[in-house]
DNA sequence: TATGCAGCTGCAATCTCTTGCATCTATAAT
DNA sequence: ATTATAGATGCAAGAGATTGCAGCTGCATA
């Protein structure tokens, strides 16, 4: 809520628009605890303003993260969950026996993505990952 | 073809049926050229027996999948595609200025899979992965 | 060869997400 | 304050993928 000023000056840095819809979506991402899915931040917006459109959502979380204000992490569940990049770049480790999620820091993928920059001139994009396997206790 | 009762093999000892539908299917999956999508599997499909039902192309996929005979991967243009594990284990560096896909060895993958059981006993499951980012002409 | 049934299929409904289009509006220029 | 317009929204249709359920069938057994 405090800093969602920062980013829509960002926003209007870079010619696009503030309206009243993305200020209280960007609001919800902030605010979330965790991770939070479009259905989620939709059912809270509307609480404010039934009239917006889920559509409206997805299109600001596509535009937040072209910003790369917002990152998009697909834990395997069906749906892809959005997390604001204030909150700091991190990755998962999906367990697919128990569900479980460890959360890990983003440099353990400093060599890989050096080693691709290296073998392959290749500049990864590489922000908020999912990896699958199986946990330590599962294993 | 040749190869493909070597699979319906493996489907039998682990007690799933060999059906019709299912033969067609890897059929399908195994003669592709390339990573192919479950609707073009399902038009494929179609021209031998057009009663199949797509459900059932994905239902036999998600089997396959679990069964490590075929790897899904997501290039990130709106559908999974799918490639029989035969044809060798490889990774993908999609560029996202030109769309271009680098195919990579799999050992690149080695060192991050290494510190991953190392730091978090997590053995990581990484068969076919695409990668996003910035290719060498686009940077 | 006939039978029983776990497992598979087809169908239809549903879910998540995207897209085309007409209308509306935030913003810059007047 | 008004106006023009590029850009944003809402709506509805649609694409890809999943799921519940009733009925069908491969295949193990007799």
């Amino acid at each position: 809520m405090a800093k969602s000023g920062e980013i829509l000056g960002k926003l209007t840095a870079q010619g696009y628009r503030i309206t009243p819809q993305r200020i209280m979506i960007l609001d919800a991402v902030e605010n979330a605890d965790d991770h939070i899915s479009a259905e989620e931040i939709f059912t809270l917006v509307c609480l404010q303003y039934p009239n917006v459109n889920i559509s409206t959502v997805y299109r600001t979380l596509e535009l937040l993260k072209q910003l790369e204000l917002v990152t998009e992490t697909d834990f395997g569940d069906g749906r892809v969950r959005y997390h604001s990049i204030k909150k700091g770049h991190h990755h998962h480790l999906v367990c697919q026996k128990c569900g479980g999620i460890i959360d890990m820091e983003e440099s353990v993928f400093t060599p890989l993505r050096e080693s691709l920059l290296k073998q392959y001139g290749f500049d990864a994009d590489i922000h908020h990952l999912a990896i699958f396997g199986t946990c330590k206790k599962c294993r």
